[in-house]
DNA sequence: CCCTGATTCGC
DNA sequence: GCGAATCAGG
């Protein structure tokens, strides 16, 4: 993926508004949260005072074990961010148009007499590989939210949703009482 | 293990 | 200039 101009405004705008690397690079798209970083830095931008990382006590961080041997393991380290690209591209240009911000507080979603898991009420740039990607509520309104929980595997859903996601015929009815 | 930013250096 | 690999830390 390219630098342009587009693309790097858009760097500079969201790590203004100090949304973390890995989120930059999930809305960007086709970055990972190193490229992010770095170009964060050829940009001369201000790094992140004191915010949850670290500040600068590495002295050898970057060095590589001089003749560690290359073994890169590009199957490991590119999952993680390629895979959620995709499903933020889609809703990135939803959470702007409606202006979602972060006012997200409790609010208990009365459920039925059926076992519903705690959503844990994410917001789009809150998700990751592992949390349910259940959507929760009307899109246009905004107290919409995802289902967050965590999702074994590779699955998009928690244990509960994927059932209601992956539907055996025989539980159809079932899950006409579920739904809410 | 999840994540954060920072740094170096081969490309 | 780019960004993977790595470090250091929460």
């Amino acid at each position: 993926m390219n630098w342009t101009d587009e693309r790097v405004e858009k760097l500079k705008r969201l790590w203004s508004e100090g949304l973390s690397a890995s989120q930059i690079a999930a809305q960007l798209g086709g970055v990972s949260r190193n490229a992010v970083i770095g170009k964060v830095h050829r940009l001369n931008l201000p790094g992140r005072a004191k915010a949850g990382g670290t500040v600068a006590t590495s002295r050898n961080a970057g060095k590589r074990p001089a003749a560690a041997p290359r073994a890169p393991n590009y199957a490991a380290r590119a999952t993680t961010t390629r895979t959620v690209t995709h499903a933020a591209v889609g809703a990135t240009a939803l959470k702007e148009e409606i202006g979602v911000d972060a006012v997200q507080e409790m609010q208990f979603v009365p459920k039925s007499n059926v076992v519903v898991p705690i959503s844990r009420q994410l917001a789009l740039t809150d998700l990751t590989e592992r949390t349910c990607k259940w959507p929760v509520g009307d899109p246009l309104k905004d107290d919409f939210h995802f289902c967050g929980c965590e999702s074994p595997d590779a699955s998009p859903y928690c244990t509960y949703h994927a059932r209601l996601a992956y539907q055996p015929a025989h539980d159809r009815r079932r899950a006409a009482a579920m739904r809410a």
